[in-house]
DNA sequence: ATTAATTTTTAGATTAAGCTAAATTAATTT
DNA sequence: AAATTAATTTAGCTTAATCTAAAAATTAAT
């Protein structure tokens, strides 16, 4: 059974080597949970010893195929709790990481099982950052705000940056719900606003603003 | 700042002086906790020196005004987070205590009340047992099912506990209401079914179904 | 390619929570 | 009331997670 501290490790490493995919070191460890270089060897070196992570001294770290899997439940539980939070208790997403660094540490298989189905299986946290499944897998679908988005490309909307009041509004009433297609048929130079179309549906304009506090996966 | 295990000991030490208000032994803490005397004694000189609680060696600790204050808020959030598990997520009565030992660690005094607010501000927990408000104060009575009242006893109304039309129906039919007073008159051996007088109405009877379904206080 | 600077590890303390075994105090029995 | 039993506390050890300061290895610079 892994420690609190344990998890956050695995957590971390998980996260500092996912773009990469290249060793993490000790140093990066500790700056990112706001600790000394000194503790992040001593966890690194523990959790070597456990098999949830390969470790060279002065070389670095890398997560065992047993570490990402449990490295991915813990990323799994937070996303969760960070929808919870957000759907069904009204936080706001920018109020919720704190909250979810203690909740994710909950052990009980059912209860984000349970939770999971609560929330309707969802697919991205209020972040828009993916929710690996159980079985660890995750849509590997980069995120890209609307704005990013080439001309003639499309994506399906995911989630928004900033989900304000009036912004939801105004999605609403161009229909652009999670879950819609959306493609981009051109850009205006003048406002860098963009031309697009909803579902299909009749081109619409959407201000630069805007474009930039929408989600999408290509 | 409390740590897990000082909240866990404030939970028991109030929890054994409760019905008593009498001093706490170190050997009944340390059976409630699963833990030994000499560990019990160690904090407990800790919480005194905190000023949660008194303690004279050999005699026994009780709570100060401050650990009981803060005893309640775990307690609170232990029955909070149990109602919404059985609620929210249709974990059975009997599940949710160990899931909720955890969650009763949670530090965030504005995930709590967002919490109460989701469940409707609820006044017991799965288990009958009255949940302490913000301030700490709570029902004085714990919850009984209608069945577990002895001959001659009478209670309140408070709930049921499968809220189905046809039942409510049969209620209001007899004038079962909430916050009516029940007492029961007698047993039927036959069949488990109850004589009782409802608000000092003639008496009725009801069934052993009907009778474990309604929650009363004494 | 040495030297200097930086990064990383090791060594040794510290704090919190727990344990066992021994000592002490309280309670019970004769 | 003294002796025995039981309850409680103290002393000293262990583990996990942290820290600081010193040592060692790596990287960068002249």
């Amino acid at each position: 059974m892994l420690t609190h501290s344990e998890e956050n490790y695995l957590k971390t490493i998980h996260h500092l080597s996912e773009e990469t995919n290249k060793s993490v070191s000790t140093n990066a460890i500790a700056d990112k949970l706001s600790t000394k270089a000194a503790s992040a060897t001593d966890m690194v070196q523990k959790l070597a010893a456990k098999g949830f992570a390969s470790y060279y001294k002065y070389k670095g770290v890398r997560l065992t195929d047993k570490g990402t899997k449990e490295a991915l439940k813990v990323v799994r539980k937070h996303r969760l709790w960070e929808v919870f939070l957000v759907k069904k208790l009204n936080f706001k997403w920018d109020e919720v990481h704190e909250i979810a660094e203690q909740l994710e540490h909950i052990k009980s298989p059912m209860l984000i099982e349970r939770l999971d189905e609560h929330l309707g299986f969802p697919k991205f946290d209020p972040h828009g950052d993916p929710i690996p499944n159980r079985e660890g897998i995750m849509a590997a679908t980069k995120q890209l705000l609307l704005s990013e988005l080439a001309i003639g490309n499309s994506g399906i909307i995911t989630a928004v940056k900033d989900g304000n009041t009036a912004f939801l509004q105004y999605l609403e009433k161009i229909g652009a719900f999670i879950g819609a297609e959306l493609q981009v048929l051109d850009k205006v130079e003048f406002d860098d606003s963009l031309e697009v179309s909803i579902n299909g549906k009749p081109a619409q304009f959407i201000s630069k603003e805007a474009s930039q506090n929408i989600l999408i996966t290509e």
